[in-house]
DNA sequence: TCTCTGAAGAAAATTATTATCATTTTTTTT
DNA sequence: AAAAAAAATGATAATAATTTTCTTCAGAGA
């Protein structure tokens, strides 16, 4: 259970689900998988371009985000959204509580969440934290779409 | 209790609050807390424009912005990012899970939340929503980062 | 009312991301 | 092995939300 083998099992993987779709296993996609696979962090595309142009000269920002997202499309790899584009806001409650949002009609509600609390607790005492705020965001369908299908 | 009088009352916290921090009560700026105090939802700044504009012919998309993002400096509102500026990636385990990110260093774990399933079977149950996904972040300062203080 | 600083508005700038397209590379076919 | 077809790369332009700039205007205290 070596850190390193994990990790190549992983690159193989990838390179099968592109394999297995008909794509092309180029060097700049072997470079960039293999960028996102060794990394320890959640990189951006930014951050993987900058470290990829170091052995790849002209390596385009341009491959790195379509290779990006054909992974997305494969479900392989997991967008962290931050930050502004049609951002709406909450006017009522400035403090940090859970949404419920219907992926269909985009209706958002703020449903009661007693276990969060105590889950906070526990994830401080875990993990050593100071925990100061949070983003919680379930997504799903409301019962008024539901109804429609 | 009625909700028109808890809206009015939060319209006046907010003028209240510019007010104090020496910020003049515009006409623009009433409007615009009125429109995001009396919505019901969680409206853009595009949509408030677009429902100003009714009113306040040229009301600028620059004074929204700029209002919204006096509230949220005061703390008076909170944004919901959506969508793509700098995003990251999960590059490891694309199935979605919970997030613990260090506000001053930016290091992102993946924190084991147990009670997750038991609080989602809870929600579906409560509101009717079938969630099928989430976008769990918690925001805080690492063991690390807290040493440093 | 006068003054002066903050605010509004229009337009330009910025920035992350996506689209375009000519060129190059890879794969398939002859 | 060469030619043809398909697909990917990379440079650049396009896009779109947000921010900045700068000139003009207006609110609030003297």
């Amino acid at each position: 259970m070596s850190d390193r083998r994990e990790r190549l099992a992983r690159l193989d993987r990838l390179m099968g689900r592109l394999k297995e779709h008909g794509l092309r296993m180029t060097p700049q996609r072997a470079a960039i998988l293999r960028a996102l696979v060794m990394d320890p962090n959640h990189p951006s595309v930014e951050t993987l371009h900058r470290r990829l142009v170091a052995d790849y000269p002209n390596m385009s920002l341009a491959t790195v985000y379509k290779t990006m997202n054909l992974l997305k499309e494969l479900g392989e790899v997991r967008e962290l959204e931050f930050s502004s584009r049609d951002n709406r806001f909450d006017g009522f409650i400035p403090q940090p509580h859970p949404h419920l949002i219907c992926t269909r009609c985009g209706r958002i509600i703020d449903p009661d969440v007693p276990e969060l609390k105590d889950l906070i607790e526990n994830l401080v005492h875990a993990t050593g934290f100071d925990v100061q705020s949070h983003r919680l965001d379930f997504y799903g369908l409301c019962p008024s779409c539901l109804k429609k299908d």
